[in-house]
DNA sequence: TTGAAAGCGCTAACAG
DNA sequence: CTGTTAGCGCTTTCAA
């Protein structure tokens, strides 16, 4: 780490007892064949010059880091923040690190983030697409070499790789029926861009709630945007500047429902008064709000804990086929769409 | 990385080409004594076949991991995030890496996270001090070893360690007065422990701000609290229990902050109106909220490119004296404090 | 102009 | 029971 020799090696352990590097080795590793004499000075000693491995070394000689890349689409929400927590939790009980990198949503900055963590000699990749992700063709060196890799919440590739999602379409299902028991009936949808699993699927289960409640799709209250603030805050203005204006929206995610939020109050009206609101955010946003927002709440930490367990399939198992796990979300009934 | 030779090394292109390794070496490096034609041979081959250079080889030669290891309280708020955010914009540039701790504000995290960070023989480490942390002895090994190690807000041993902080005396005096130019004359604040630097200058903004407004001093209306939700209700419970309540309040950062919010709307009391309420926080928070909250932003991803500034001026110059960078806080008024 | 060899820290096969 | 040796990928003397 530092040239004035701050940790100590094998060797220097050899040294001051006087006996060879293996034979240090093994007394480390409780070898058998090492008298119980050396072996407990040794251990003595290595403690007392607080000894730790050098994870470069073994990784050299194993060919194996003990990293695990994790890409995401932003660092700074607290979704993803709470998802590598969870990546974090099961993967330090293995006795890994991650390595976090942002695509900013950006797909140029994901594939240079593909490429960097491969540099690093990281073991394999937990990775969220960004949002301008179409094309896959970064992922084909892993893919084909059999490395681990494993998607989360955007994914793409699901017949060869293993992922982790939530059930988009039933939640937006449960969105759109909540709407209509509560006396709704020009239900709006902001969604993101058509690519993303996570926006078609949760399009689909919005078409099927309309239908299961006996509603008629509108065209003009499907509303699209990219997933900025100020493309979401558009997208709501041209829902609230409609003829017939919707009198319940919901958002595909937190950016866009509050920048919907701020739109709606803007205009001066009321929530859930004049316009109902629910959203795809997590516990805290919802509740510091005013008013409280009714949203599906996704299992962040569990999508991470359940992204690692599946990268460690993958580890131990490089051949398992690519399984995806399906986690439920739970509608948060609060004020935003109940009157 | 795999079994399957995903990478190439130089073996590979000495083998192909028909040279021995430190030809290679020395041709990629562009050393001046390897035939041009040889150079270009290999310099096209190893484009072929992607080669990068092994840093776990690098790292054991060289005794150098262009790691980083970054320690903060959480990585679920905004505030942290983003002052990663600016740690890596700077790392990314001298080729460094980051690898991230979460203390969970704990001091037996903290020190965990730090031995586990050296030893993964990260080249030095940028910390913010968890809650907890009062004694410092954890970094000793660092210090005395004259480790590269920077502290940024919660920072101590200020005059061993290089350190990057905001005004937050300054910060503290600003909202003061500026209640006070508002009408408000019972100005309360919730204050964190006591031994946190940031909680102690800000306490002496606070006062110093009373003083400057001929404001006198009352200690009822100075509360303290760890930095959980819980006891943040609680202290802005007691202030708002009192005989004669704050008409103001501002407290030590978002969670106090924003729990307060939710304390005073529970009770049925308005804001400005009947409180007025101001906090240390960051821009999306502050206007998400109703009403849009006045505060204190800080420079986050500043902080962060400061901090690993100041680290690579240790990795570059270990002997350089600690610098203390001291970065400007912003009062952004909206609705929350002014009638 | 190039190659051989040593060494960074470690383990494991092979000798004794 | 313990030591020697080779090798993981790389750079860098030292020889040629």
């Amino acid at each position: 780490m530092q040239k004035g020799k701050s940790h100590v090696s094998l060797k220097d352990l050899a040294r001051e007892i006087g006996v060879s590097i293996s034979t240090v080795s093994r007394a480390l590793n409780n070898h058998p064949d090492i008298s119980p004499e050396v072996t407990q000075k040794v251990q003595k000693l290595a403690a007392e010059l607080n000894y730790t491995p050098n994870p470069l070394a073994m990784g050299l000689l194993k060919q194996a880091t003990r990293m695990i890349g994790v890409i995401v689409p932003d660092l700074v929400t607290h979704f993803y923040s709470s998802i590598i927590s969870g990546i974090e939790d099961v993967a330090e009980e293995k006795g890994y690190y991650i390595l976090i990198a942002s695509s900013n949503e950006k797909l140029q900055k994901e594939i240079k983030a593909v490429e960097n963590l491969m540099k690093t000699r990281v073991e394999g990749l937990i990775v969220c697409l960004s949002q301008e992700t179409k094309s896959y063709g970064h992922f084909d060196r892993l893919i084909n070499n059999n490395i681990p890799l494993v998607f989360f919440d955007r994914v793409c590739r699901t017949d060869e790789v293993p992922s982790v999602v939530v059930n988009n379409e039933d939640a937006a299902l449960k969105i759109t029926k909540h709407f209509y028991k509560n006396g709704f009936r020009r239900i709006a949808y902001i969604a993101g861009p058509e690519y993303l699993n996570i926006s078609q699927e949760r399009t689909h289960g919005y078409l099927a709630g309309l239908k299961s409640c006996g509603l008629e799709f509108r065209p003009e209250l499907l509303e699209k945007c990219n997933l900025s603030t100020r493309e979401a805050t558009k997208a709501t203005a041209r829902l609230l500047d409609l003829p017939e204006p919707p009198d319940a929206i919901f958002g595909i995610n937190d950016t866009v429902v509050f920048a919907a939020m701020k739109e709606i109050k803007q205009r001066g009206l009321r929530i859930p008064e004049d316009v109902a609101l629910v959203g795809f955010t997590d516990e805290f946003h919802s509740t510091v709000v005013d008013p409280a927002l009714t949203s599906i709440t996704h299992p962040t930490f569990e999508i991470g804990q359940e992204a690692a367990r599946l990268f460690f399939r993958c580890v131990e198992n490089p051949d398992s086929r690519p399984d995806q796990v399906v986690l439920n979300t739970k509608l948060i009934i609060r004020k935003s769409s109940v009157r």
